[in-house]
RNA sequence: CGCGGGGUAGAGCAGCUGGUAGCUCGUCGGGCUCAUAACCCGGAGGUCGUAGGUUCAAGUCCUUCCCCCGCAACCA
């Protein structure tokens, strides 16, 4: 039954940060290709997880005041987190390591020792730039005109006890890997990697540190952490068991194909491939490096703020249709440009007037003319017309063409194919006109039903085809065109005439509805920013206020400020000026104080009426819009979230006017 | 000469091994009414960045130059 196991695998993802767009485009991918292989009839082990050890998490974690574990089990299984985001994109994988886990750890620092046994792993020195303040170290490329990124403070040239792993040893292994099979694709990354890192010769890999702690520890040798490529790119063996006994299945499915995005290619094509080689295990089947998603042609990232949030799209236009927009519109090797216009314009053109229409129009004709179930015979037509076989041998002809996108990694290609298909149905509609055929039933019903069964079994294909992209809206489509769980299959998309004849088509809701650019688009943007707003909130502390000042005042100097209680008997708005409140004053003196004062941002004048305040009364008047005011009313000042907030000090209504503060 | 990617109709993109330049949107005109104002047909619009070369034939191979973008030890 099985046509055996397949082993495929995403990056897993450092979650020091939410996930975007760009972590849900690649699991999108290969979720894709997940279910595709099971649709053939493979076994399939799907996996994905995170990387959730080095400095920088430890860093965040501090800053946050949390321990690092804390910190990513939030950011990986709390609220939003990364488990959330699969489950929401619908992703199928069957296992989700995280190199926290225990029996990875256990792994790791088996391996390490395997490779170190070997005469693989080395100890040496690992020199480079520290930061004291910030306790890192950095290397010459990271630097920032010569001083530490982070805090842009000098640095010292330090160096650490690391341990090294003999990379140049395998180079010449990996070259011939590289050029002479087809283990890295696309094509064009071999030239990447051979001239930029082979070629130059390969430096051996520091695979320890000292410098933090929150790492897998290297068992035989307290106070060194495995550093990042041991501990990360060995998940693809260790969640299948490698090395533990948490799981079984290393013989089965070991070796898999590891789809990475393109910035992790040398990695995964140089150091992973080395790693296996230290310690004689079979290397992986395949290597896809897939290209990344821009925003405005240029990359998105934390730091320029232009991260696109995948919740808010597969809420606003539907988990399927953010999917399928991500696998259908960009190539799969190179990057694309992403934007809200493309991604509803797709969803409009391909799956709204194409894909959703031709079900639409298919099942109210049937429900229409035939009550909703065709009649026996329909399948079968003897005066066959040429378009006739044109949909049918192109429609029978798909699965396979299909296939070999799909197996070429070019699922761009596989959904373009579909399209094709699709289009040329809604041209066979009007080529028959059914609605002419229908208006004699006696005359031409054998053949309206032809027609109908036709499109019924084009769409069913498409269907099948399309499950791996959008598996739930594809479960709809079935239902609607009566294709029994018999007809959903890898084998029946291949064979024309699977679907029975008299089986019951009903109309539903609409698989996909148009959306209104306009209209989605402001409000995109408009939660886009909310959201953005918020982050930059969140960025910012809660409650600033200015340092104290460090000078002293005398004594007598103090003294000579006069600061007295008064009561607010009218308080207006200043003509033309945006800051300005008008105060007439109650100090006491029998006479009527007027101050201006800028706080109209804060207070409404009608409020203020009657309060009882402070003022400085010796200040010299001085104009301002043309009015004398003389003094100053006193407040308090802070900055909530990087805005600046102020409170005019209220007293007890009990104190009379006039009353001095000292 | 650090490495890599890219420069193709108004916009956004396809075009592996060379042989009449395609797709989506937009635009203009026509058709149809089963359908989600959708669908079908047709038109206009490109000297395929530049300058050379190979070839019977080049967007597609080679070379020059110009412009844009990414990467350079952990951002898919």
């Amino acid at each position: 039954m099985s046509k055996g196991n397949f082993f495929i695998t995403t990056p897993i993802y450092y979650p020091s940060d939410k996930l975007h767009i760009g972590h849900t485009y690649c699991t999108v991918a290969t979720d894709a290709f997940a279910r595709y292989k099971r649709l053939c009839g493979y076994n399939v082990m799907f996996l994905t997880g995170t990387d959730e050890h080095g400095q920088k998490i430890e860093d965040k974690a501090r800053e946050a005041g949390v321990t690092p574990k804390q910190f990513v089990d939030n950011i990986v299984a709390g609220e939003g987190g990364v488990l959330d985001l699969w489950k929401l994109m619908n992703i199928s994988n069957d296992r989700f390591v995280r190199t926290t886990d225990d029996y990875h750890v256990q792994s790791v620092q088996k391996i390490f020792k395997k490779m170190y046994d070997k005469g693989d792993i080395y100890k040496g020195k690992y020199v480079g730039k520290y930061c004291k303040p910030c306790e890192s170290f950095w290397t010459d490329s990271q630097l920032k005109d010569g001083c530490c990124p982070d805090c842009g403070r000098p640095v010292v040239d330090a160096e650490e006890e690391a341990y090294f792993f003999k990379l140049s040893k395998y180079a010449d292994r990996i070259q011939d890997l590289l050029e002479n099979t087809d283990f890295l694709e696309p094509r064009s990354r071999v030239n990447e990697m051979v001239n930029n890192f082979i070629k130059p010769g390969l430096e051996d890999l520091c695979v320890s540190r000292t410098s933090f702690s929150w790492g897998i520890p290297v068992d035989f040798d307290p106070g060194h952490v495995v550093y990042v490529w041991v501990d990360a790119l060995s998940n693809y063996i260790t969640a299948l068991g490698y090395e533990n006994d948490r799981y079984n299945d290393y013989e089965a499915f070991w070796p898999g194909v590891n789809i990475v995005g393109k910035e992790i290619v040398r990695f995964h094509s140089i150091i992973w491939p080395a790693m296996l080689m230290s310690i004689e295990e079979p290397l992986p089947k395949k290597c896809f490096g897939h290209g990344w998603l821009l925003l405005d042609g240029g990359k998105m990232s934390k730091s320029k703020g232009n991260v696109v949030d995948p919740y808010i799209l597969a809420e606003k236009f539907g988990v399927d249709a953010l999917r399928f927009f991500l696998m259908r519109t960009f190539p799969f090797g190179s990057d694309g440009n992403f934007s809200n216009e493309l991604l509803i314009q797709t969803i409009n053109t391909d799956l709204a007037n194409d894909l959703g229409n031709i079900v639409s129009r298919t099942t109210a004709m049937v429900g229409k003319y035939f009550g909703g179930t065709l009649p026996e015979g329909c399948a079968t037509c003897e005066t066959a017309q040429p378009f006739d076989t044109e949909l049918i041998g192109m429609a029978t002809a798909l699965r396979d063409n299909y296939e070999y996108a799909m197996e070429h990694f070019a699922p761009h290609k596989a959904l373009e194919e579909i399209f094709k298909v699709i289009q040329r149905a809604n041209k066979y509609i009007d080529e028959n006109a059914p609605w002419v055929l229908a208006k004699d039933m006696d005359a031409n019903g054998e053949r309206l039903a032809h027609v109908l069964y036709n499109l019924l079994e084009t769409t069913r294909i498409c269907g099948i085809l399309l499950t791996p992209f959008m598996p739930d809206s594809c479960a709809k489509l079935f239902e609607q065109i009566g294709s029994c769980d018999a007809c959903r299959t890898w084998d029946s998309a291949a064979v024309w005439g699977s679907r029975a004849e008299t089986a019951p088509v009903t109309k539903g809701e609409n698989l996909f509805p148009r959306v209104d650019v306009q209209k989605a688009i402001e409000e995109l943007e408009a939660l886009q920013a909310a959201k953005a707003e918020e982050a930059r909130r969140a960025s910012l502390p809660a409650v600033e206020i200015e340092p104290q000042s460090e000078e002293f005042v005398d004594f007598d100097t103090f003294c000579k400020s006069d600061f007295r209680v008064v009561k607010v008997k009218a308080c207006e708005n200043v003509k033309k000026s945006e800051k300005l409140l008008k105060f007439t004053l109650d100090d006491g003196t029998g006479t009527d104080r007027q101050i201006l004062s800028g706080i109209a941002k804060w207070y409404k004048p009608e409020d203020l009426i009657g309060k009882t305040l402070v003022a400085i009364v010796n200040l010299p008047p001085r104009k301002m819009m043309g009015q004398d005011s003389c003094g100053m009313l006193i407040s308090a000042v802070h900055n909530e979230y990087g805005e600046e907030k102020l409170n005019l000090l209220m007293l007890d209504d009990a104190i009379p006017a006039g009353a001095k503060l000292c």
